[in-house]
DNA sequence: ACCTGAACACCGTTCAAGT
DNA sequence: ACCTGAACACCGTTCAAGT
């Protein structure tokens, strides 16, 4: 561990000062804003020291994107082992992305632009693969709660019909289709939808309910268990919000 | 009708020029690559002429888009008029976006950039709310599935629970979610995910399933439902993508 | 009245010149 | 060996000068 020399040493620490600085004009003044010269600037380092750490501006989109991704599957892992039964799990799962969401607003839509275009082609190939591991860790969570459902009889889905991984898709694809149309200026209101969150927790149920994931949400209080998962596992985050 | 002079018409005639230079720019080349002098020195104006039509590079952006959504809202009308069950006819819907989707992906990724950010700051007025009134469209038709369905008898929401509008933002977000997810570079089958189209459909009926809205999909094959609409309502467009 | 293109302020990226 | 900042090629936007 004590094996980086002094310059080694300061040249980490000049990365996560360029980071952070990053990230914060990036909360601060939204993404059109970001650019290498500000960057440079806010740090105090040349423009040519900045691409001695990221080899582009997207490449250190996807670095700030990272950080968030990280961030996210270490609350899915939180709630991953949530005390209940897979579908109180899948439920929890479903809590810590809404408060992903909620809690980072700007980082989620950092995560977004870095999936798009042709911003994987311009990073560091080390840095695309390790974004590629961090979401299908991501996909595995989710499809680990899946299996135990299957496995104590909770749920059995058809055959040759949709897979752990297929069910996991399509809720992450609820999620983050509703919080991405969330996130931009189309006001839900506007098209009769009150409240989105409110909106996404009921159609997962909806979902679970129609693969016959038991217990159904006729017989089970959802509500009460996000609740539970709220003071349970994510008892500050929840707090932060509420306040 | 006739009360266009020449002038008018010629200007009006170089608005459809600029546009198809930008999309053809746009479908060709991807999104970082459009820019306002390049599309100057295709239609071979001056940059200062096409300003005269299009308030920024945004603004420019919206108007394709909004074409693109007209076209979205003419395959989603004459889906919700197939004939069949409310439930079939939401289905069909389904295959309208699916269809939409896989025959203009680029057209998808154009509708995407501009609901985010600051672009519909940088829009002219007129086009801004132009778009909601589109976006407001969509869901009218779907949302009229809905009711048709309440009516009927084939469903019945809780009654304060999900209204019409929040089960047509359900099933928006997604397909949305799901095709967005797609657009980009992860590759779905390193995910666990053979096919995201077949799995969207799937996680469709479930929700519908879930919410009880008859009939169930054990007891209706809605897989021959989609072929139906593919033969009946969109020929031309299934040949095109079979082919 | 309409169109032009030079001009401006910015940007991402590179690299010869410094230390 | 490391860092700098001038230089380059582009971009969106504006507007005085032309026709």
């Amino acid at each position: 561990m004590k094996t980086l020399s002094r310059k080694q040493r300061e040249i980490q620490q000049r990365e996560g000062l360029i980071l952070d600085a990053a990230r914060e004009m990036l909360l601060r003044e939204g993404f059109g804003k970001l650019s290498m010269d500000k960057v440079a600037r806010a740090v105090e380092y040349s423009k040519g020291t900045i691409y001695q750490h990221f080899g582009s501006k997207e490449d250190l989109l996807v670095a700030l994107a990272l950080d968030t991704i990280h961030m996210r599957n270490r609350m899915f892992e939180r709630a991953a082992v949530f005390a209940g039964r897979p579908r109180e799990r899948m439920t929890a799962i479903g809590v810590a992305y809404e408060l992903f969401f909620r809690l980072n607003p700007s980082h989620f839509n950092c995560c977004l632009l870095v999936h798009s275009d042709a911003v994987l082609h311009k990073t560091l190939a080390e840095r695309a693969s390790s974004l590629q591991a961090c979401e299908m860790r991501t996909m595995d969570i989710c499809v680990g709660i899946v299996r135990d459902a299957i496995a104590s009889g909770d749920l059995s889905l058809p055959s040759q019909g949709s897979s752990a991984q297929e069910l996991s898709f399509g809720l992450w694809a609820l999620h983050f289709g509703a919080y991405r149309l969330m996130a931009t200026d189309v006001p839900l209101e506007d098209l009769g939808v009150r409240d989105g969150f409110e909106t996404v927790r009921r159609m997962s149920q909806s979902i679970l309910d129609g693969l016959d994931w038991q217990p159904l949400s006729k017989d089970w209080d959802y509500m009460q268990t996000a609740q539970r998962v709220l003071a349970e596992v994510f008892p500050e985050e929840a707090a932060s919000l509420g306040g």
